[in-house]
DNA sequence: TCGTACCGCTACAAGTTGTAACTCTAATCA
DNA sequence: TGATTAGAGTTACAACTTGTAGCGGTACGA
């Protein structure tokens, strides 16, 4: 029963959007994050103020101070986070399988199978490598 | 631009037990849910009938009536409900690539890569059999 | 010293979720 | 036929979430 989770809470539209901000651009202020979201979603401060703090409390990210400055930082990689919700997908709908879960993008035509191989060997090739070098 | 899909309301965590129920078992009564539920989740008849109403609304399940009983089934296959997730996830975490999305799954360790290649070589060889039935 | 930038605290309306009572009606049983 | 009952519709409601932000305090720079 794999590794039991703390099923985080889940991100809110918003909340992703600024955790994308975080990602893309690493650490940074709240007036940052407004200010680089400006084109997608205005907001005043204090929402991005909000957000932040909210994101904190749900564990995806973390603030440390510069001068007065919080600066927030994303504590997963996003990597982390989406496999949390492609498990939680496989979980739901297939038991937990994740092979099940690829044979059902393949059968609903999300991924083509030929092109799934190709990508399956040159995963693996990257993986050997790595086996390798980290041996 | 793939088709335009509506977006549709996501499932709480029960409107999802019901579904699943839906999906395991056939169309189903209220009680019959209510019923089959009892062990992972005791409610009362109305609570079920309002989770199942709620489904009709969002576009989960329909109902026809059998005598004075709705029996409620679910509108699409589960693979359905499912890949709309995974794609969001594609869209927010890797720009709709679904190429990264496993990807990253082989990377996370989520799914082996020889695991993978085997898997998509034979999902391969099923396609083309299908391929060929309905040519 | 005074404005400004930035923080914490508080609020709030709208929507969602789980839970269910209450009521009405048609079939059913005595 | 009158009483019971099963199952539907309607309505409610508290807790929580989400987006949005005002307000007040404070430290720092001019």
């Amino acid at each position: 029963m794999r590794n039991v989770k703390p099923a985080r809470k889940a991100l809110s539209e918003l909340e992703h959007l600024v955790m994308q901000f975080l990602w893309a651009n690493g650490p940074s202020s709240a007036e940052h994050v407004r200010e680089g979201l400006d084109g997608r979603h205005p907001m005043k401060d204090a929402t991005a103020r909000t957000i932040l703090r909210r994101l904190e409390e749900k564990g995806y990210a973390s603030h440390r101070e510069e001068g007065r400055t919080y600066i927030y930082s994303g504590l997963e990689q996003p990597e982390n986070v989406a496999m949390r919700a492609i498990r939680q997908i496989a979980d739901r709908f297939w038991g937990g399988s994740v092979q099940a879960l690829v044979a059902g993008m393949v059968e609903q035509e999300v991924i083509d199978p030929r092109e799934l191989r190709e990508l399956a060997k040159k995963l693996e090739r990257q993986q050997e490598r790595k086996g390798k070098s980290n041996a």
